[in-house]
DNA sequence: AACAATATCTATCGTTTGATAGACATTCGA
DNA sequence: TCGAATGTCTATCAAACGATAGATATTGTT
């Protein structure tokens, strides 16, 4: 790759933003590795620039050298959690995209996709222990949206509902942009995700250590049964109306 | 009331335990009010003791005296929570205990007491904007226990779900302690509970300024026709099985 | 081998932090 | 009115913070 310099126009000595020696590229996916950790564990404010670099076995300028700053390495980190949730709900959202390209699906086909889509998004949001460092981070971004939440939303959240939201409409015989639609999209949605703020409330209640293998399981079939009842008399109703 | 020493043993000078002079009094609640608007607004960890000290209009050495740290604020702020929470949903518990004496409740009867349940919920969660300003110190603690969770689960969250849990037990014909039971409370209060950790997400997605109102009025509407459907379908299923 | 580019390091900085000492002000009961 | 108890203030502290300067080490290309 061409050769780039190291300092910068203001003299100051920096990454090269065409990228660098294979070294520099393992230093700085370990620091963000590292960050994602702190973090997620500590929130923006309480994990110190000493803990970090600590945590990712650098000394102190080597953050100011990747990143410029304490910030930048946040936003570092939201970019990194944008690609690996993209990189996780790429499939799913080609495949349900695909699907529903075809008009007209039958009713039983379109709730089994619909509770494919929330198995799935089960196993990514609840089922993949990196999630539960990101949870703080996700939520910090909820509370006081800064930069870093928009590519959180653009990316990952938007899509994951709009997507959603065409099955259900097509299950409510509504389009994707009805308000209820939406409404019932992020409620069903919701029964997944809040048990990630929530993780530890739900724990208590339930008695379980976590939510691995059996016990999702459990929450899949739970959900499954709620959605069923849902959508089957939604259509009765939807049908009683036209009469 | 019997008057005792503001001077601790080791020699510091702190508020008596025993309560002070009302001037003492009205400081201290200013203090907390103050201190839950920046814990909320910017977490533990970049709220600093100058900010809460300004926003209180206090000088720095007031919160020692009344709280002895930082982390005593902090702890006081959710013992505040906790007595806010109880205040507003004892009407509801008791009501709720004192309904369900009845060993057998009509099934129409039982619905309604678990929406009208829900409705309160929301206005709660909601509908009051105090809450806005609670939600990342909840979050917080959710994400990483501290004392301050021991008093919002055991006051606050446990009894909402016990509560709930018992419509819902008698709505499924199970016990409230049975898991199945559990996990469907948790999830039908976590449809009114992610927006408030999954506020910028919703409030993006339905184009919504906020949860207010009318705004308010359609998340229950929808949530009713959730639960309606929810639970008719369950008793059927429930007799069909049975047959 | 040489040298330019990149990467890491030590030492240090100015600022901010949470907290304290002791002086001073106000309150309240006798 | 007086004095004890409570409450507030200024000044200051030690420690930690996020960040930088310039020296030194390593890498990779010619």
């Amino acid at each position: 790759m061409p050769r780039t310099k190291a300092v910068a126009e203001d003299g100051r000595r920096r990454h090269p933003a065409a990228g660098g020696y294979a070294r520099g590229d393992d230093t700085r996916a370990r620091i963000v590795a590292a960050a994602l950790d702190v973090f997620g564990q500590y929130g923006f404010g309480e994990a110190s620039t000493r803990m970090l670099a600590e945590k990712a076995g650098v000394t102190l300028p080597a953050l100011q050298y990747y990143f410029d700053n304490k910030e930048g390495l946040y936003l570092a980190c939201a970019e990194h959690i944008t690609q690996r949730m993209e990189m996780r709900l790429k499939a799913l959202m080609d495949e349900t995209a695909a699907a529903l390209m075809q008009r007209e699906l039958p009713r039983a086909r379109l709730t089994d996709m619909l509770l494919d889509f929330l198995d799935r998004l089960a196993d990514i949001f609840l089922g993949e222990r990196e999630l539960e460092k990101w949870t703080l981070f996700i939520i910090r971004e909820q509370a006081q949206p800064t930069r870093a939440f928009d590519l959180i939303f653009d990316r990952v959240m938007h899509p994951v509902v709009r997507a959603c939201a065409a099955l259900v409409g097509r299950l409510l015989e509504r389009p994707a942009s009805d308000r209820e639609v939406k409404l019932r999209t992020l409620m069903l949605i919701g029964r997944i995700v809040i048990f990630r703020p929530a993780r530890e409330t739900a724990l208590r209640v339930l008695g379980w250590p976590d939510f691995a293998g059996d016990r999702l399981a459990l929450v899949k079939k739970s959900l499954h049964a709620q959605v069923a009842a849902e959508f089957s008399v939604s259509r009765h109703a939807k049908q009683r109306g036209r009469t």
